[in-house]
DNA sequence: ACCTGAACACCGTTCAAGT
DNA sequence: ACCTGAACACCGTTCAAGT
């Protein structure tokens, strides 16, 4: 790549990441070449979609995501490793506004810049409930895509304004959910 | 209302269903205009908002659904009736492809057209949740927000083309995180 | 090679001009 | 009263023209 080519990229790269906090994932393509001074021909050829965009900005978080699962599963027992491996996934979804509806939509069609990433951290989330369900600590009834689908519904409610107050306990219970035998589990006597 | 205007708005109505059936709530409203063989800034007259578009499709099974509930509380047990309810519920979001993220859209803004149904639908759950809680047959540490972001991020979740296949099974996994003595909880046997 | 402005077909908003 | 076409400021896509 051209030297003026490279530089172009990176600005275009750190000034996405600001934009796209700031306003979410759906920002117009156009605001970011603007506000990173460049024509939005120039974004969109280094670019060509919005996906693509977004798959140079997370692939980094993305890689160590199933890495991350990978280190889990040697250092902790199946169910904390799961667990925690949520916590961090669910977490992650909250990196920009609007992200989650992105990877779930690139979930679905390998055409997206962003399925390979996203194909990933899925089966790096399989592993864990396998391995968990082998222990009997994670209900059997559910396979990788559930795992999959409750992160990202879960994701996308935190996402919310009006959900975003209630995260910490949403995460909570759905967690709840997945492991047969979960740590404190006396909501019986907890107060709302 | 004149005759014309009236003949106008029902049109409106019918054709709107038809078109957001196929391409889901955010099909543009040009097309909508288009296919009703009005102008654009006449379907606009009628429903400013694309919200006050979707009060009008949706405000009798939203009246519907409140009413259910009161109906539930009468004829059933309190986490039959609060189950029952919630399926109904995730049901219904599935009316539309894209209603979900819409109505939880409003129920964060006041000036939303669709706030007030949302409103009513959301504390209309509440008054079931409390009355199982009562009971003690759904869990003590939830409260009606939680109950609504559950339900339409199962709702969002089952819109996504990849977890539809999921569905059912989606909303027994939630729905069991709910109640604390769950009807045929029996899924260490299960297989996936 | 790489960049860019401009043309294009779209969107929702607004309003003056028609009946 | 109600309807409508057109102008407007936006969007992402595409490409011929520039260096």
């Amino acid at each position: 790549m051209r030297a003026d080519a490279e530089k172009n990229r990176s600005q275009i790269l750190t000034v996405a990441r600001e934009v796209v906090t700031e306003h979410g994932a759906d920002v117009s393509m156009r605001d970011i070449a603007r506000r990173a001074g460049v024509g939005l021909a120039t974004l969109l050829r280094h670019f060509p979609t919005r996906e693509a965009l977004f798959e140079a900005l997370l692939c980094t978080d993305l890689d160590a995501l199933t890495q991350k699962a990978a280190e889990l599963e040697r250092s902790t027992s199946a169910d904390e490793a799961l667990l925690s491996w949520f916590r961090k996934l669910v977490e992650f979804t909250q990196s920009y506004r609007g992200v989650v509806a992105m990877m779930a939509a690139a979930h679905t069609n390998p055409d997206s810049a962003l399925y390979a990433s996203c194909a990933a951290v899925h089966s790096a989330g399989a592993r864990l409930l396998l391995h968990a369900q082998r222990e009997g600590t994670a209900r059997a009834d559910m396979n990788g895509d559930d795992l999959f689908a409750l992160i990202t519904a879960l994701g996308w409610a935190v996402d919310q304004p009006s959900f975003a107050p209630r995260a910490d306990h949403l995460v909570h219970l759905v967690t709840d959910v997945i492991l047969t035998n979960p740590p404190g589990n006396d909501f019986m006597k907890a107060t709302p």
